[in-house]
This record gives structure tokens, C-alpha cells and sequence, in this order.
DNA sequence: TTGGCCATGCTAATTTTTTAGCACTTCACT
DNA sequence: AGTGAAGTGCTAAAAAATTAGCATGGCCAA
């Protein structure tokens, strides 16, 4: 085995956390990224944060008003299926089932019907795609 | 909303790491996980990162002979459950179904017949749940 | 137009992380 | 029993991250 690539965490701490709030929320202002984290340094320092994260590259801002609007650089897309597949590899030896059983098993199924529906539809649809081409 | 917890990174980033190298594998020792991490500090940075682990409570070792082998000291489901939801949360809005569709989206469809066939037990059975209980 | 309020950028200090080096102990082998 | 290789804890130094404070500039309301 050579996999090697374990964790990429070009950002620090609290980088992230500014990260995980811009992509929960799509965009947010300084004042709003603070209010979310709870242990909650002061607004200088998200300020100062935001700042190296765009130095990075990391995240955009757009000028609103007076305020700053920032946003996540990496497409969401992107940024999304890296974070599961890292939690998958890490946690559930990269089965994508585990991972299912996991959250069912949370709480005797905390999907809801709806949700349920839809993932028997994402899953015919591949089942059919492996049945065709298989990769 | 009132939900502020965005994330708990009571660990540094490469204890982070470390901790993921830890679940990934079980248990290991301090070279095999200075092994798995490609930016590798050295070993000496990896045993004292194990001690500080130790310290907070994360990790625990055994003694295997002359060396020590480490292990998380957090159940890996909880850990598991833990560490999925943070990554839907924050990238899928919740939302499981919306997880599967990237998973399956990433090049078409990675997953393997038998996990979709796996997966499909796992759904009907939630969906068996949800008709009788409900919650 | 003037005053107050809010947001920003920057700099520099503090705190936390991260790392290396050293002295000691244990295990395997001859 | 003696020797070498390998592993450990500890301490203290170096590097990185985190934070606060200050001076500036724009916008809204009176």
C-alpha cells in the first residue's frame, strides 16, 4: 500500500472553521462567520483570518456596502466530495456503504422518507450505470 | 437557526493527523504513522505528538514488546457518526442523500456492485423503519 | 455638511504548535 | 555477559498561528 496522502491541511485551526461556516452558509460577512463559532475569538482576529485565507486563496470577497461578503474560492462541488471521500478513507476504509449504515444506525434511521426515496433513486440510476459500463 | 456548533478541533493540526492515521489503521506505532505521513516531521515530532495526545486523553498505548503501539481511546462508531455528520453539515446541508449523489456523481458511478447491492439492504431496511415508527 | 457608527487594513505581541537533540532503557544476538 | 540497534521520555528552542489595538475611510441620518 502506498497511499500516503492522509490529510492536506493547508489551513490551520481556525482557518478551517472560517472554511466550514463560508461553506455552510455560502458567503458571510466577518460578523457572521464570528457569531457561528462558538468559542468565539474577537472580530479582529476572523477579520485578520479572512485576510490570510485570501492571501491563500481560499476564499473571495465581494465589497457590499461597506462590508466585506466573503466566499469560498474552491468550487463547492469540489470541496464537498474531497471532505466525504477524506472522511470515507478515514473512517469507513472508503465504503461508501459503511458510511450509509453508520447514519442509519444512528438513531434507528434518521433518514427521512423523502431522503430515503431519493437515495433508491441515486442508486438504481448506478446500478444501471455498473451494469452498463462498469467504470 | 441557534445551531453554532461549526467544529470542535480540540487537536492541533497534526494531531488531527496523527489521530487520522490512528483510525484509519486501528492502531500503529510511532514510526508506522510517521510512515503514512507524506510532509513527515520527524520521528522524534511524532512520539512527543503522541504523548500530547495521550495527555488529552485521545489516544492510549500498549506496550508491544520494546516499542508502543497507540490506539484512539474514542469508539471508531462514535468517532464515525461524529466526524460524517460534521461533513454533511457542512457540505451537504444534512442532507445523506445529497452525499451519495457526490459520491456517485465522482466519476460516474465508483462504487462497486456489491456496495450498491449492500447499500440497497441497508435502504429498504430504513425504509421498513420509517413506515413503522417513524421516529 | 457634520457627526457617529461600522467596517477595514495593518502591525506587533502573545500563545500554541511543532520540532530536534540528548540521556536512559529494553531486546536480540553472539 | 557484552554489544549494538532501536525505542522512549523529557526539555527547551524555533516556527506558526492567533489575537488585540489602533488609525483610516465610507455611509447614513440629522
Amino acid at each position: 500500500m502506498a497511499k500516503k496522502i492522509i490529510t492536506a491541511p493547508l489551513v490551520s485551526r481556525r482557518e478551517r472553521q472560517i472554511l466550514d461556516v463560508l461553506f455552510r452558509r455560502k458567503e458571510a460577512t466577518a460578523q457572521e462567520i464570528q457569531a457561528e463559532i462558538p468559542d468565539g475569538p474577537g472580530n479582529s482576529a476572523i477579520r485578520a483570518l479572512l485576510r490570510i485565507l485570501e492571501d491563500k486563496g481560499h476564499v473571495q470577497h465581494r465589497e457590499e456596502g461597506p462590508r466585506y461578503v466573503y466566499l469560498p474560492v474552491q468550487r463547492a462541488d469540489v470541496a464537498r466530495r474531497s471532505a466525504l471521500r477524506h472522511v470515507l478513507d478515514t473512517f469507513f476504509e472508503g465504503s461508501a456503504a459503511g458510511a450509509m449504515a453508520a447514519l442509519l444506525g444512528e438513531d434507528g434511521g434518521k433518514l427521512t422518507p423523502a431522503e430515503i426515496e431519493r437515495l433508491e433513486v441515486i442508486l438504481a440510476k448506478a446500478r444501471t450505470n455498473a451494469a452498463k459500463g462498469g467504470a
